[in-house]
DNA sequence: GGAGTTTGCTTTCTGCTCGCAAGCAAAGTC
DNA sequence: GACTTTGCTTGCGAGCAGAAAGCAAACTCC
């Protein structure tokens, strides 16, 4: 109860950056206000630059055509990196959440932690400039649990990322706002937004690919926990053995147990040919898969999960069989799908996170799918 | 943003939910609303009969002595029970949440749907009368996954709950609201607000009976899910060749299991005498246990993880090497407690929950620990 | 034991905001 | 060209919260 005022032109705002372009009387009937204050609302939104007015709505009804009001992207340029083990992936978006540009290079996970910081804040302060406005803010996924407090833990695909020097570095680098949250969280974000998750309340997201993770989404809300431990579904002790599900599921896990077994496998993927489908090894993987699919449905209930990553690519076609199983398994399973997104999810969504931290400080509260991100904290 | 002042009304009352009694002084500095704004809501609140001036509070403060404020209890009784599969518990309380009347017996549960809500209806109104207040609202949990709808499913040790007549047939007996959920949900809520959760935020539950159930809140709100599935971590398929895990742990699943091992057991709890110790069984119960406790930890990030039920009962000396085992896989494990509240926490918690749906018609919140439960709809 | 002080609560008053209703504007319909 | 529909703006009244001042009840200190 700070300021109704302000508050209000907060509600606009939130409800501006989900619906997009719209009118004054469709924001009134989202947010139950009158006419009257939405008006007032956007007449300061649109003194202040935030909002514009943009061409008339192409509209069916008879009466006077409302006017379309739109976020006022020129502003600023922010950008969403997903750091990945192996793959660095970013996309540079305006103000409105408009992709400007997109590009992916080999992470330099050679560098000690510090040095990647410079590496990355250098790599995207670079092709940002020249883009008519300044970077006004990143968000940057990276493979690991990031803790409120902004300390990273369980990234042993990246572990420099847990060495303070790697966030106090990147703050250092880039003067602008940057926040920091694991990969998967905002992976789920963009494809809640852009992706397969579209209207989606309740979902999660599940990437295999050098590592295993996971990330939740309860009423829109992406599920964090004060350490970021939520969706670590790879801990859990379920293999032969007692053996990590990360260990049976992931890249790194199926060429050495597929080496351990004697029959040594050039990649990965190699698993999911079709002269392995019977092999016990690929058994062992999918009843892995189905126990952390399964922990994910019941963790949460999603209405859909979303599969992402270098691993899960290769299991486009297996898809039906796991959703059967699951179904078999469970009285109301959900949805199995692929990531829409690609191997970009993460980088977008971290890019909308960006957008978000902008408006968020414009007092734009963290509506359907807001209050994501962690700032890197000192 | 109804109406601002009744909305301040539903803060107060809130408020005195969880901190009780108190003072308007106190009230003004945890809402954060000014003292004259609370002084004419409580106004108000005394006006209708809701809220009554206590004896002066003891302060070790110089000035004029605060006025304490509590609910007035004898307004009426709530009834909160939890229909166990094989033992029913009721906790009567007041309006104010304080214990009136607690009993348990057998649960009829050779009864038919309908017959079994006219037995549950006939007790608990049966006890009650004569207690000066009518029954005003009725909480009642249940060994299964209750729906928004308030269809139930997944509750293979009391199967007449799932048939439409039970529910129906409460709302027919009981003229009064009568809400339901899972009794795992009940229970926590009742460990939260008096028992071993309480000031934790974000805390999980599992009971290990006839049957497996777990609940997770997290900031301070009990996560339910569209079907109620959330928590039904007895599903996942994590035990040798693919058990459920509700199989390895649960009070028949041990005895058939015990029984297909050759060494069959006259009573579960026989599991955990030192003479098995270091039995096969009791190393597959441990493991299963283990995969349990992780699952829950990684999807909510509790702070604390209160166990409950006949089976956990006896593996209070075990907690310790629980906890070690859990936290050697996580970075930060949860604390791992016994059930304050011992078989009652979910009577308790229902209780609870029917306290809550009364002050939640009078405007309240649904603040921390609130939005439990689920009214009975048709 | 009286003056001063601290704390709790109430009352008065001011400023702010919202929604209603009326008015204006711009389109289509007849 | 009058009428209707729809979108937006403006004038007005009511409601509400908070600041500040006032009253009340304790304690402390001389």
């Amino acid at each position: 109860m700070t300021d109704l005022r302000e508050a209000n032109r907060g509600a606009v705002l939130s409800d501006l950056l989900v619906h997009r372009p719209t009118t004054r009387t469709a924001i009134a009937q989202r947010t139950g206000l009158s006419a009257a204050t939405i008006s007032r609302a956007v007449e300061v939104l649109v003194a202040d630059g935030v909002v514009r007015e943009v061409s008339e709505v192409v509209s069916a009804n008879r009466g006077r055509r409302a006017v379309a009001l739109d976020l006022v992207g020129e502003r600023s340029v922010v950008a969403g990196v997903d750091l990945g083990a192996s793959t660095t992936r970013v996309v540079l978006a305006d103000f409105a959440g408009a992709e400007l540009r997109r590009w992916e290079e080999p992470t330099r996970s050679d560098l000690p932690a510090a040095a990647l910081a410079d590496w990355l804040a250098g790599m995207v302060t670079g092709r940002s400039a020249g883009l008519g406005a300044g970077l006004a803010a990143v968000s940057v996924g990276l493979p690991g649990a990031v803790a409120e407090s902004g300390a990273v833990s369980n990234a042993p695909n990246l572990p420099q990322v847990m060495d303070a020097e790697f966030t106090s570095g990147l703050r250092r680098a880039g003067a602008v706002g940057i926040r920091v949250d694991n990969d998967v969280n905002y992976a789920l974000l963009g494809e809640q937004r852009r992706g397969a998750a579209a209207d989606a309340g309740d979902a999660a997201m599940v990437t295999i690919g050098a590592g295993l993770g996971a990330a939740l989404a309860i009423d829109g809300r992406i599920l964090h926990g004060r350490h970021g431990l939520i969706g670590e579904f790879g801990q859990l002790p379920a293999g032969p053995m007692g053996t990590r599900l990360e260990h049976m599921v992931t890249g790194p896990g199926i060429l050495r147990r597929a080496e351990e077994a004697g029959v040594p496998l050039a990649r990965p993927q190699d698993l999911f040919d079709d002269e392995h489908r019977l092999s016990p090894l690929r058994t062992q993987f999918d009843h892995a898969l189905q126990i952390v699919l399964t922990a994910v449905a019941v963790a949460s209930e999603p209405e859909v999960v979303v599969l992402g990553g270098g691993i899960a690519e290769s299991l486009a076609g297996d898809l039906d069989r796991y959703q059967a199983t699951l179904g078999a398994t469970l009285q109301v399973a959900p949805r199995l799908v692929p990531a829409a997104l690609g191997s970009f999810s993460g980088a977008i969504g971290a890019a909308i996170d960006a957008v978000h931290s902008l408006y968020a400080d414009l007092g734009a509260e963290p509506g359907f799918g807001g209050g994501h991100g962690r700032s890197a904290a000192s």
